[in-house]
DNA sequence: CATGAATGAGCCTTCATTCAT
DNA sequence: AATGAATGAAGGCTCATTCAT
């Protein structure tokens, strides 16, 4: 890596967690730049206004969460190992990206103002994964026939309330013994319990 | 109601739909003096700041939602119907009051910044009535058992997911024909599908 | 005269000075703020941004130097009566208003760029009034056939060239004994020659 | 010429019609780098910063219009045949180097702010020529007393306001019959025009 | 009470200029 | 000599808040 991409991977990375935190009108460029140890006018100079580096730093964090996604769908595995696989690698972008979640739930809430069409793109390609593993379990037998996107928001709604919630049960004292997250970004645990749920949720009943 | 009360309301309102769609940053009170037809000053008389307007929004948005629902847990029936009437009453009150996911999801986003910690007690009233009904089905022998936060989440994350994603699924050519939501904030559909679901999530294995 | 008109009728007169003497560009908000004695967002407030600031002290200008005009053509006098009354119109416009010369010097500078087309339709209006008095004086047979813009841009010319001018002649040391203009900001001895040389370009030769 | 000289030369054509065109104020750095093909820190080292560049183009453009001025006067002409000669060659210099009338009229406009003393220099010595054909025309009977800056402003206003009112004429649609301009930069139409008005304005009354 | 007007602080962005290679 | 990158200092504009009537 020459000294140019360091610089900009160093603000994206700073970004990535101003937007994520305080969404597309709570980040400040000045603390961005200060955070990442750059001028301000640096951040222009190499990426462009607010909205730009926004885009940026969404695309990137997508890629990195999802890019190798459709991995998951060409193996030969059996549907309901295909499905924890899915889950697995879902659990996986987000705990290793923890940027993502937050920014996906703020796109929502903003409907999509920012979200550039090739993310809507990237998400149908997932869609379209689980649909194809959901119908791979129907012809096996295994799964009844359920919602594509009801079981996907199942899990990503799980997970990312999981990830998002964590700071504040931590923080409020409401919660204080009996809510309280394991620790970790995205503890096992969690990604068991959905796991295990999820398969029962789509199973055939006999 | 008189006058006074009348124009708070009104101001609550607004405020309520532009804090759910532009977030706290986002919202101006320009905008919201103006669509409420009062004066931007009348906001500071009435009610305060914007962090006071905001935690007024968010505690009404919540009251109005969630007020009533220990009343699901005082019935007599089995755990099974109580579940269903669990979700039943989310998906109603989310439906009734379609700010309240919205401003749920930021305060998550935002690690409860705005949050009062009344408010923290009433999830948690929220999810000890779920771990009751939960309990119940253990005892009653038709539940597995299963982790409270977890299945809590499912039902609020399917559904609030669903709500908030309808917007972008119409909008974004993507999802031009596969994935577009049924009709409606919250179709009954998507709650069938999500009871169903959850139902066989938490059941136990024979 | 409220408070109200005062505090925009002390913007427009301080932006006047300034966007006259350094142009729109060179023109600095927060200086006329300062100068104006006003906090520099009550512009925004009163008047918009810097552009429409822009407009109002140029059609302000305008209307304050030629707004009455047309009064000059509709009189009964001679056409060379008509031309020297025109002349000296112009002069006493330019005389009581002396940001217009620099004004409309600097909108042909820039093509007109901030020009309304309300400020062309005065100049037209001004032209026809010159075309009338040198078609009546030709009818007269006092006057030769003359192009209406030659003559005006020579009365304009001059006058404008003398008046901004004056500052340089007075400063730059090779001016020192020879041009020296005459005190005042449009003297009558340069209003005489003009008159006089303009007289003579469009009489009539026996 | 070497390369440097052509370096240098790129840069200052493409800043004269910048500097013309916007002003010191409103010319752009980038801009000029750019639309010279060449490096903006090229600029600063070849020449130095935007006022050491203003002031060169300012000096150039003047020296390429009216450097070989004087040459009119020592001829043995007539005083009219003169003044002729004297109102064309201004007339071609002008249209020669259409920079030249908007940055004279740009340095009136801000007082010479960065006008050179050489600058003035150089007009007081176009007024002296010009005086002393005026003179020559008074002692040789056929013209009569007449302002010298006068007459020099009625020429070089007429010029210049013909030249740069062109493009507003052409544009703004209250223009649109009337008193559209000829083809041309200065039009030989124009020229005449002027001609013709100077003479008559300054000739003896018999 | 109610409201039009005013404002200080801050935000995004640009620009002339310099640095480092 | 030449250039891509970097930057301090503004500049235009907005916004939550307060003032004055």
């Amino acid at each position: 890596m020459n000294k140019k991409t360091s610089i900009k991977d160093k603000i994206f990375a700073v970004a990535a967690t101003h937007f994520a935190n305080f969404g597309f009108e709570g980040a400040r460029m000045d603390k961005i730049a200060k955070e990442a140890c750059v001028n301000k006018a640096s951040i222009y100079y190499n990426i462009g206004n607010k909205e730009a580096l926004y885009a940026k730093v969404l695309n990137k964090a997508f890629d990195e969460g999802f890019g190798s996604f459709h991995d998951v769908i060409e193996s030969s595995l059996s549907a309901r190992e295909k499905l924890e696989a899915y889950i697995r690698h879902i659990a996986k972008a987000l705990e290793r990206n923890p940027i993502l979640p937050k920014m996906m739930m703020r796109e929502q809430l903003s409907q999509g103002r920012h979200m550039p069409e090739s993310f809507a793109g990237n998400i149908v390609q997932m869609l379209d994964g689980l649909t194809a593993i959901l119908n791979q379990g129907n012809e096996e037998g295994v799964f009844d026939v359920v919602d594509t996107v009801t079981i996907h928001f199942m899990i990503f709604g799980a997970m990312m309330f999981q990830m998002t919630s964590s700071p504040i049960r931590k923080k409020k004292k409401a919660f204080s013994n009996k809510y309280q997250p394991d620790p970790g970004i995205l503890p096992q645990s969690v990604i068991d319990q959905i796991t295990k749920a999820v398969l029962r949720a789509v199973k055939k009943e006999k």
